[in-house]
DNA sequence: CTGTTAGCGCATTCAG
DNA sequence: CTGAATGCGCTAACAG
């Protein structure tokens, strides 16, 4: 049988003693140090399982300077694409024997400082953090932590430490300029109007640039919206009213895309023909919905499977391949821009 | 300026040297202790701030064998409405200080099992765990840990310690009764194929329930499909080429409702004239979806409040005023089973 | 290859 | 009210 585990149960003190070895030794064969004669390893282990010993990776890492515990923030934990990142990370993770340590900032930097400044305090391994803009004194204070810090979700030249992730900035010019290719000739972009980040900035900034393509210059039409799907249905009222004959629109989430699609919907307007739509995120409903929607792809469990790499390699000293680290995107272009002429 | 926190950096003892107290009376004012002089606790805060001191929490845990760490198993990280649990927990024990370390389990009491032996090696101060299905191991260790546990998100008698949770039963009866209230004569449940839980598997007993019920007794009929919108596609398809004239689906997640209300949409089938649409959950897109989608809502934000709300207490000596909550459950009619005569 | 020792940084006695 | 001492459970350095 087993001996359960209470807290101040039994430690490597006791082992020790049963195996007639020292502490050290103990210690030895649990961190794998390849210094312990055949026998006595097995002598050891033998114990632990006799007694049930379970290691108290507090003492551990207090002892050892490392904990095992790896932090992470991210806007917002329920229903969002970011907890996919999280499922990524744990999987991996888990594995190794680390644990992940999450809290979420609410689209607020000041916050996301008090976070940072809290996790700390537990003397993390290594820090992810969402995106790429921070306060200040966020960027400071991971500097100074002296452990691997990874931004993730977005990718810039200036990151704290290494970033991995995708260049929101380029799938949102790419989108832009397949619709102009498939022919739309007035294209609206909608962009976030609360909880402004650098993923929303930088797809507003590639919509325009996109824009200003030389070989296609025309003015760019952006409006704000709430991030939700009565902001995508507020956007398609914004556009039939327009007098900009506007024939497709943009959305910098996919949130804002499904509303807007169901107010079509709502309103008998077809899409694509009358107005065509296009979204960034692929939700799981985004190939579901009818028209399914065209949108732009990227693999978030595998991104937070990469960025759990990078930190173990990190962690365990060696340095990263790069300190930016793109994990791309996919343009997916399914019904909703599909022009009658390309069907 | 504000020291630089770097491992290893400024201890308590710095403190104490430089506010020339002893150590023991910087660690009384840090821990709120009430026997200090106030113009000692003013100086030692000075310092404190002065010097940048962050206490360190690892060592902090090992010595007073409290971690201020709460871990938390939920079946999937990513686009769940157990995340939501997690959120609401944060949110609370974040303002008290405590963090929340997470863990999924892919639906497998296998991996839960070993997720809760690696936590628990992490001494945290108590334990969430989604569901009251657990492997008998699972309930030992977490019982023999002596910490706080709770079990959400169901309701059980038989709980390892504290449930949290609502009943899915008493809601999936609820609102099979609602239905044949209705009108509705021929009700099927689309139940799911993989990934059984307690709470899948007590909305299958309440809708059992209703069919069994003295007042409306009629036979129950259901079917497995795999919880994504193409099983709840496959399930529409089944009920319209099935014999039984089944005029409602009674799905046992809006996964698959809304998966089966697009599929009606693309053959043309009118909800709820020709067949009506009930889901479980409430998920952001059900009062979206045309019809509007008819589901059983949980707040689950407020859930996980309330279950950092107890185990706060619990972690503090205070005895939970039950070890069974219900946090309750609504009903939400909506569009998809509206009967002509009662609109 | 292995036992012993000295901390890791803090909370908590115990005197005073 | 406060300082000094002890130990939480473990790792790592050091002898041997």
């Amino acid at each position: 049988m087993s001996q359960e585990i209470v807290k101040g149960a039994i430690r490597i003190a006791d082992v020790a003693r049963h195996a007639k070895v020292g502490a050290g030794t103990v210690s030895r064969v649990l961190n794998g140090s390849q210094n312990v004669a055949p026998e006595t390893r097995d002598r050891v282990l033998a114990t632990i399982s006799k007694l049930g010993y379970v290691p108290n990776l507090v003492a551990r890492g207090l002892a050892a300077n490392r904990t095992g515990v790896i932090a992470a923030i991210i806007p917002v934990i329920g229903y969002s694409q970011h907890s996919e990142v999280i499922q990524g990370m744990t999987e991996v993770l888990h594995e190794h024997g680390a644990t992940v340590m999450i809290g979420s900032s609410g689209y607020s930097q000041d916050m996301e400082e008090k976070i940072v400044a809290a996790f700390l305090a537990r003397r993390p391994d290594a820090f992810y953090v969402t995106g790429t803009w921070h306060s200040q004194k966020t960027r400071k204070l991971l500097s100074a932590s002296s452990i691997p810090v990874i931004e993730g979700s977005n990718l810039t030249d200036d990151t704290i430490d290494t970033v991995v992730g995708y260049s929101n900035f380029a799938a949102a010019r790419e989108l832009t300029l397949m619709l102009v290719l498939r022919g739309y000739q007035r294209i609206a972009h909608v962009t976030v109007k609360r909880d402004l980040n650098d993923r929303i900035g930088d797809r507003l900034t590639g919509y325009r640039a996109a824009c200003n393509d030389r070989e296609n210059t025309r003015p760019a039409l952006v409006i704000e919206r709430e991030n939700s799907f009565t902001g995508g249905a507020d956007a398609v009222a914004w556009a039939l009213e327009s007098s900009d004959a506007i024939d497709a629109l943009f959305f910098a989430t996919d949130v804002m895309a499904v509303g807007g699609l169901l107010e079509c919907q709502r309103r008998g307007i077809e899409v694509p023909n009358q107005l065509a739509i296009a979204g960034f995120d692929d939700l799981p409903i985004a190939s579901s919905v009818i028209p399914t929607l065209t949108t732009v792809h990227v693999d978030r469990v595998g991104m937070g499977r990469k960025i759990a790499d990078v930190l173990l390699q990190r962690i365990n000293g060696e340095p990263p391949p790069s300190n930016r680290i793109d994990v791309g995107f996919q343009i997916r272009e399914r019904d909703s821009t599909l022009k009658p002429s390309t069907r």
